[in-house]
RNA sequence: GGGCGAAUAGCUCAGGGGUCGAGAGCGCCUGCCUUACAAGCAGGAAGUCGGGGGUUCGAAUCCCUCUUCGCCCACCA
């Protein structure tokens, strides 16, 4: 039995976030017990980088997965939300090396070890300040299971999975040519090198024939002409009719004065350029391709090195050696216009692959790396999906998972960085012996020939860690408790832009390594945006800290705020110089709950029994009434949430709490419970539990505000809110003839507001309202439930009969039937006559001048359109006025 | 080049054949500091649901088309 205490008059919720979370701590409340025999529901955390602290994406995401498993859990599951960070190899490494740069050094200065024990330094601070950000929202995550993608134990299992993958021969160490950021100094997967939109050209070069005169050549189109020093042939479509007499043909390619063939390739396009493609094996990936099918053997000569700068070698000349890209794309141009050899430049907009960490144009790259072969692994991710047991929200993404699998290539795995998973490859020393040892643990020596060994340089894309994160956060490879208890998984909650990266890889992981899809549903939220619609980021400075939002306006009016705002998978925008409108919402609504606690908490008695024991003849309309919305909304609200709708759950309930509880039955049951009028204990009994029946539906999206509400309402229930258990719709106070009664009290109360409002009825003062015959029906409900609008309009009385004539205003009723409330009473007709005869006389003025304005020629054509415009808006919105005004007048009989 | 999404009140967005003669929050107008709440209460104004065509008894909703934005995929250099 809980007694009732008092709330402080002002709702601050800072004063109780803290305090609540930590009772739910306490009470082991998030701590997912593998004994249990609920049924488990598992999510996993999207890890957030610890590149930097979270922002309200983060905000969104993680409060959407809260709402999940608050909801599950108070239906009885045994509920693990398993939480971590992500060490983000790439994007951490650029964070702490632009540190390093604004201190004058650099990573090489400093060397691998200390770098990577600085960037550990780094990821401390803002992996801590990620867990407390999370807290900070109310998010109820497992603590004690949290994970960081290079912790000791997880990076046992991504080594685990590297070594297996290849033995299994799914995972290769190859030499071709890679993605490759030239300031980032690493390669990076398909995924990661994005295509965007560039103004480039396209440069029209003439390649003379060996057996020419020197007038004559081949003409190439290419938009990348510093790479021709690397060609080794050109090629046509073999099919193309212009080129068949250059078989066995040479060409001189222009300033390195090499001769190379003329070949054929079904790659080539006929239509495009010239039909005539130039071969740059070494800095094209599908030249790559090209030459490893042309017949004959042939080099891959590499003009631009690491850095994206010309090499120093004869090819090149002299005064091109050792400049970048772009420059040396200047000079090769001078040099053939010099050379008489450039034959014209055309505009040419194309997509050309940028780094997704630094965006710098990337550079094909000959090297070697390690790659995952994917078609193996898709297999099951795409059957899974296909047949049904992977299934998306909003649907549509599951084409998008659905059509990356299908052209999925192999991946790409290694990176010329230092922070991260170092590949667990052994190379060795010894003479001759080029052995590759590939192990869990560094060997002593080379396993084929005994020599020295080294490891591998390189770490492991940061996703090669991350697809594990539904099983190696749970102990695998052991065979654990928690694995066999929560795997799979049941919902997954991220972001569209990852499906590539991380949603997909993680089931073609869970399906290879455990043979079970990691979840079954995946929950993908949109992308919060500022007001000119970009996303939120740094560098931008256009971000939303959770924790300032949770300062200013509390945890809940966040969640609030967030999970209203956002349908399945459409963005949400925010304006971070708007914050007060940006939550107003939210804030305005957990304000209200609070003051909704507090009438009830200063009026409701100790005494607050399940209304379901109470005598049901002493419930008026109102209680019947209420008590039956509240089984709908109960019905509804979880439909929605079943449905993955938590906007609509969110708003369902809102309008209940705000519209109905608040504006209707809290006012009408004011004067019982003040004692007034008899029927105080009724009333109290059943405000307290359709209060507290919305504080469970409420819970999830506001979680400290309904249960500091839960901890002060008097009777008989579970201690903790967060482990009460969600309500089911009680069929026996279901009324569907009290919800159309009271319906129609709520429009003759409605009407007869407007009439006072329209005709300036004083506050005080008492109207009585007649209706007509036709809703005879209503009035009598209505009569018989004088209490009911007591307080609503100060109405009196309210009898059955034609109305008298006199002077009165009708209001129609949506139902068609009308009202008639007699002003001869309430107002002085006469000074409300004159008060509305002068508003007419200033509107006819005004109407005037703005006639006067549109009849003139020189306004209407000089004037700028939209200044005319309102002013055809305001004559607009004025003749209405006016038309209002008149109307008023003949019903007083003016 | 292929695909997806969006266009609804001043702003941000719900709704996806009849229940919408169109909704919410914010903003705006009018009146109220009514002993829970002015972060509030009561009343109100405001939208040819992007344009055009079609299907249907009926379209904001389905189909076609156009326009404008946004996103994703893509080996025409």
């Amino acid at each position: 039995m809980i007694t009732k205490t008092e709330l402080a008059s002002k709702y601050d919720p800072s004063a109780i976030e803290r305090e609540t979370y930590q009772r739910w701590i306490d009470a082991g409340l998030f701590s997912a017990s593998p004994e249990s025999d609920r049924e488990p529901y598992v999510i996993v955390i999207p890890p957030p980088n610890v590149t930097s602290v979270l922002h309200m994406g983060h905000g969104l995401n993680n409060t959407l997965q809260d709402v999940l498993i608050r909801y599950q859990r108070m239906r009885g599951r045994e509920v693990l939300w398993l939480p971590g960070t992500d060490h983000a190899g790439i994007a951490t490494q650029n964070v702490v090396e632009r540190q390093l740069a604004t201190e004058g050094t650099s990573r090489h200065d400093m060397g691998r070890e200390a770098f990577v024990e600085r960037v550990w330094e780094h990821v401390h601070r803002t992996g801590g300040t990620i867990l407390e950000q999370l807290k900070a929202i109310g998010s109820s995550c497992d603590w004690s299971r949290t994970r960081f993608t290079l912790d000791e134990e997880y990076s046992r299992a991504v080594r685990r999975v590297f070594v297996d993958l290849y033995h299994q021969d799914l995972l290769y160490r190859g030499y071709r040519v890679i993605h490759w950021c030239p300031r980032c100094h690493t390669s990076l997967s398909d995924e990661e090198a994005e295509f965007r939109e560039r103004d480039d050209h396209l440069y029209y070069i003439r390649y003379p024939l060996a057996d020419g005169d020197g007038t004559d050549g081949l003409l190439v189109a290419t938009t990348r002409p510093e790479t021709m020093y690397g060609d080794i042939a050109l090629v046509h479509h073999p099919e193309d009719e212009r080129f068949g007499h250059l078989a066995g043909k040479s060409v001189i390619l222009p300033l390195a004065n090499i001769p190379i063939p003329v070949e054929t390739s079904a790659y080539v396009e006929q239509d495009f350029g010239t039909g005539m493609l130039k071969v740059t094996p070494a800095h094209d990936p599908h030249d790559f391709e090209i030459a490893a099918e042309l017949a004959g053997e042939y080099d891959t000569p590499v003009v631009i090195d690491a850095d994206a700068r010309m090499v120093d070698d004869p090819r090149v000349p002299e005064g091109v050696r050792g400049l970048d890209r772009d420059a040396a794309r200047e000079k090769t141009i001078e040099l053939l216009e010099a050379a008489g050899l450039l034959e014209k430049i055309e505009p040419y907009r194309h997509a050309v692959r940028h780094c997704y960490r630094c965006h710098t144009v990337v550079e094909p790259r000959l090297s070697d790396q390690w790659f995952v072969k994917m078609k193996p692994l898709a297999e099951p991710a795409l059957q899974a999906y296909r047949q049904g047991r992977l299934r998306f929200v909003p649907e549509r993404w599951g084409k998008v998972y659905e059509n990356w699998l299908t052209e999925i290539r192999d991946w790409n795995i290694s990176r010329q960085l230092w922070w991260g998973h170092q590949i667990p490859a052994w190379y060795c020393e010894g003479e001759g012996c080029e052995h590759v040892t590939v192990a869990m643990e560094a060997p002593a020596s080379c396993e084929k020939c005994g020599g020295a060994v080294h490891q591998d340089e390189d770490v492991l894309d940061t996703w090669f860690s991350s697809w594990l994160w539904p099983f190696a956060t749970m102990g695998w490879p052991e065979r654990t408790v928690d694995l066999g208890r929560f795997y799979p998984g049941h919902t997954l909650v991220t972001a569209p832009d990852i499906i590539f990266f991380w949603v997909a890889r993680m089931v073609m992981a869970g399906y290879h390594f455990l043979g079970e899809r990691p979840f079954s549903t995946v929950y993908l939220n949109g992308v919060v945006r500022d007001p000119q619609h970009r996303a939120f980021s740094k560098s931008l400075g256009n971000g939303i800290d959770p924790l300032d939002a949770v300062e200013r306006y509390g945890a809940d009016a966040l969640r609030y705020t967030v999970v209203a705002g956002a349908a399945a998978g459409t963005d949400v925008i925010m304006d971070r110089d708007e914050m007060d409108g940006t939550f107003a919402a939210g804030r305005n609504f957990a304000n209200k709950l609070w003051n909704m606690g507090r009438l009830l908490l200063s009026a409701v008695s100790d005494e607050s029994p399940e209304p379901g024991s109470l005598d049901a003849a002493q419930f008026e309309l109102a209680d019947r009434w209420i008590l039956s919305r509240c089984q709908r909304v109960v019905a509804e609200a979880t439909d929605a949430l079943e449905r993955y709708r938590l906007n609509d759950a969110a708003s369902l309930v809102y309008h209940f709490v705000w519209d109905e509880l608040a504006d209707w039955y809290l006012e009408q049951i004011k004067p019982r419970l003040y004692g007034a009028i008899p029927g105080g204990d009724v009333a109290s009994a059943i405000v307290v539990h359709v209060f507290q029946t919305a504080l469970r539906l409420l819970h999830p999206i506001v979680p400290f505000l309904s249960e500091e509400l839960w901890q002060h309402l008097p009777g008989e229930r579970e201690p903790l809110l967060a482990a009460a258990a969600w309500p089911t719709p009680q069929q026996a106070f279901i009324d569907g003839e009290a919800e159309d009664q009271f319906a129609r009290v709520q429009a003759l109360v409605t009407a007869v507001r407007t009439v006072r409002a329209e005709y300036g009825v004083p506050p005080g003062a008492e109207v009585r309202a007649f209706a007509r015959p036709a809703n005879a029906e209503a009035l009598q409900a209505f009569n018989a439930e004088q209490r009911t609008v007591e307080r609503l309009a100060k109405l009196s009385r309210l009898t059955l009969e034609e109305h008298p004539e006199e002077v009165g205003a009708h209001q129609v009723l949506p139902d068609g039937s009308s009202v008639f409330v007699p002003l001869g009473d309430a107002i002085d007709v006469q000074q409300e006559c004159e008060r509305l005869a002068g508003e007419l006389e200033r509107m006819d003025k005004q109407l005037t001048g703005v006639a006067a304005k549109l009849g003139n020629q020189q306004f209407i054509t000089r004037a700028p359109a939209d200044v005319v415009e309102r002013e055809r808006d305001k004559e607009r919105s004025w003749r209405e006025q006016r038309e209002t005004l008149a109307d008023k007048l003949r019903t007083l009989g003016c």
